[in-house]
DNA sequence: GTGTCGATAATCT
DNA sequence: GATTATCGACACG
């Protein structure tokens, strides 16, 4: 049915992976009930390397947790921050090109009732994903999938994956472009246009 | 619907 | 010891 988005897709410019990717599927194998959860990806920042101030590897920042930003483009680089939360990214552009997409938001298609069984508070559809950490929680993921190959099928070993459904990115017209959520410390690259969504999505971080 | 605020621990200084 | 690419609870109206 889908394949898996080729590394070719993630070795290009950020910008224009973050708008190809909105559209996609992200999904993840569950191995306890070895199914399938996911959701389409309706809402996505750019972070653009050691120049952008709101970027983790800002200023050639180089340390164990952003390592897999300095690697090759189509992994997942997964954080934990807040003391409870991990948000997924997207790595771009070749090794040492410390570049990625965060994926803020999904539109949930597969397996809403697992997403239910792992977001307690969640009382509605739009409560699952509607939120970086949300959707991590939702489909499960944390440190434990830090530099996962997104390019490949899931399995037991490497169960994130980003499935084609597009094979070209929407028109302009179909993409909000905004100022980054929460990076009001980054001076003059806080205001930039670089969190794209789709626009009259029902599943965005607010509506 | 909007705004404020506290939780909580990995990570780095 | 300080910071944090967030969330949910609660207040308000």
């Amino acid at each position: 049915m889908h394949s898996p988005l080729p590394r070719s897709f993630f070795n290009r410019n950020t910008i224009t992976v973050a708008r190809a990717l909105l559209g996609q599927k992200l999904i993840r194998l569950d191995p306890k009930t070895n199914t399938l959860v996911g959701g389409l990806i309706i809402e996505v920042e750019a972070y653009l390397g050691p120049h952008d101030k709101a970027a983790h590897t800002y200023n050639h920042h180089r340390t164990p947790r952003v390592e897999t930003m300095w690697g090759p483009p189509g992994h997942a680089y997964v954080y934990f921050t807040y003391g409870m939360h991990h948000c997924m990214n997207v790595t771009t552009r070749p090794a040492d090109t410390p570049q990625a997409v965060l994926i803020r938001a999904l539109a949930p298609t597969d397996n809403l009732s697992l997403m239910y069984t792992r977001r307690k508070k969640a009382k509605r559809d739009r409560d699952l994903c509607s939120g970086p950490a949300k959707l991590t929680q939702a489909l499960g993921i944390d440190l434990t999938h830090g530099n996962t190959d997104l390019t490949t099928p899931p399995t037991p070993y490497s169960p994130l994956c980003i499935l084609q459904i597009r094979k070209r990115a929407y028109p302009s017209s179909h993409i909000v472009a905004t100022p980054r959520i929460g990076v009001a410390y980054a001076e003059e690259w806080a205001p930039k246009p670089l969190r794209f969504y789709l626009r009259h999505s029902q599943h965005l971080t607010t509506p």
